[in-house]
RNA sequence: GGAGAGAUGGCCGAGAGGCUGAAGGCACCGGUUUGCUAAACCGGCAUACGUGGAAACGCGUAUCGAGGGUUCGAAUCCCUCUCUCUCCGCCA
């Protein structure tokens, strides 16, 4: 969510910043509804507030004419009257309170000036590591994992639907030898703290790092309970410190986490559905960071080659690209995308985003830290990227390194992992 | 699920209708003193919104878990909810 500032002070950024993601024509009537509602909304403060400090000074004017024993005359019920012209106003307030919070929280966050402007197709390649292998007689995941007993889609179904994965035999142990590695990767060499969390959260936390309002058909809700299974470990990871006030020394803030992904895919059947590329239910290690507004630009550069590292480390081909600011994210300022190669099936798969929100999501979720000089507390600004999403890892790492034979090599860095070196 | 107790600032903790944005302590910041570190002493130290100001800052309003109610006036009384703790029941 953007400042009120932004409304007031900045419009014009703000168009703008609309503009180069290819949506003003959409947001300019939000845009501008909030700037009335809010001027409107000021107004009414003042009026409010001018009567409850009349009706303060009054209530102390009772109390001490009552201390030295004098008559309180008609003050009570002027009070009174006071009271329900407040009650009145209040309820105005209320109404155009929330009007204005549920157009702020429709505006998407403003991409960083090195975002290229425009959609998907000026999304950009910035590096790429590793070579492609040859695509010729290579066969796609879905028939070597079946074939050798690693992935029982059918029973996946079975129990669940569609795009419900059950892995066996050495196909479980890849998905906990993957687990492992990254985990172990994040936490002894790039510094992260582990968490382990709940894969169920509030209304709250969807809120906080903005899967709500928007995009609550893309969820599975226990509506009983007005909870929500997490669509990214994002969520729960990023609300950790919510409504909390940090020191200067606590920051950089690093924190991984495994959990299992859910996405309902509402709209999305029939697209990429085949294997492993878009399930339902899928696992990830996830990489959050608290920085300060000063280092996060750099912070995202690093949080990058940190999950890039999980890729070289398994030996996967693959490029980094920088979305336009029409493919970025709702709360991202700039995301790049990393995609493996999967050479049986002949496709890129996006394996991780990395993002920065700059105070976006910190101001939904009201994280803040104090600065060292003193003064007051900010916002932090967040970051966060998968390192990285499992599925596309394992059809990526069963094509690329799978054998004349049917069987597929175990890239070096899993083989303590899964105690063997080949898949057969 | 049943019964009881509780939730106060960055932290601990007083307060039980008006003089309380909230005692006291810790932490933190500035200063004095001091071979160094420490201690002692003095001072400062909440947040948000609105408003005025170039700014320093001033003024107003709100905030004692959340929301409602009673009252001229609520941290304090009442109701609902959330969470925490204790006991009982159930349970991986």
């Amino acid at each position: 969510m953007h400042d009120l500032r932004m409304i007031r002070e900045h419009i014009e950024l703000l168009r703008d910043g609309m503009r180069r993601r290819g949506k003003l024509d959409a947001l300019a009537p939000i845009i501008d509804r909030a700037q009335a509602v809010d001027s409107e909304r000021r107004g009414l403060i003042q009026a409010i507030e001018e009567r409850k400090a009349a009706r303060n000074s009054m209530s102390q004017e009772v109390a001490r004419r009552k201390r030295s024993g004098e008559s309180v005359d008609e003050l009570p019920s002027q009070s009174r009257t006071l009271g329900e012209e407040i009650s009145h106003l209040e309820a105005e307030l209320a109404t155009l309170e929330a009007e204005l919070q549920r157009a702020m929280l429709e505006i998407p966050n403003i991409t960083l000036p090195d975002v290229p402007e425009g959609g998907e197709e000026c999304n950009r390649q910035i590096r790429s590591w590793g070579t492609p292998r040859d695509t010729a007689g290579l066969k796609p995941h879905w028939d070597i994992g079946v074939s050798l007993g690693l992935i029982d889609f059918e029973r996946g179904a079975k129990i669940s639907g569609s795009g419900f994965i059950v892995f066996r035999g050495k196909g479980a142990r890849l998905v906990r030898g993957l687990m492992n590695f990254m985990l172990d990767l994040h936490t002894a060499e790039h510094g992260y703290e582990e968490v382990w969390v709940p894969v169920v959260v509030n209304r709250a936390s969807m809120t906080g790092t903005s899967q709500l309002p928007k995009f609550e058909d893309d969820m599975y809700a226990i509506r009983d309970d007005d909870l929500f299974l997490i669509p990214t470990a994002e969520v729960p990871v990023t609300n950790l410190f919510a409504g909390e006030i940090l020191s200067a020394s606590d920051l950089p803030r690093a924190m991984t986490a495994y959990t299992p992904c859910f996405r309902r895919e509402a709209g999305a059947h029939g697209k990429d559905t085949r294997g492993l590329i878009r399930v339902h239910e899928f696992d990830k290690v996830e990489l959050v960071r608290y920085a300060t507004p000063e280092s996060s630009a750099d912070e995202l550069e690093l949080l990058t080659l940190q999950a890039e590292k999980v890729l070289q480390l398994l030996g996967l081909p693959y490029r980094v690209v920088l979305l336009a600011a029409g493919d970025t994210g709702f709360a991202s300022a700039k995301t790049y995308d990393l995609e493996v190669f999967a050479p049986g099936a002949g496709v890129w798969l996006e394996v991780s985003s990395c993002s920065v929100f700059t105070d976006f999501q910190a101001r939904r979720a009201n994280i803040r830290y104090r600065p060292a000089e003193g003064g007051k507390p900010r916002f932090v600004h967040t970051l966060n990227g998968s390192g990285v999403a499992f599925p596309r890892v394992i059809a990526a790492i069963v094509e690329h390194y799978q054998n004349a034979d049917g069987t597929v090599d175990v890239p070096d860095v899993l083989r303590p992992y899964l105690g063997t070196d080949r898949l057969d």
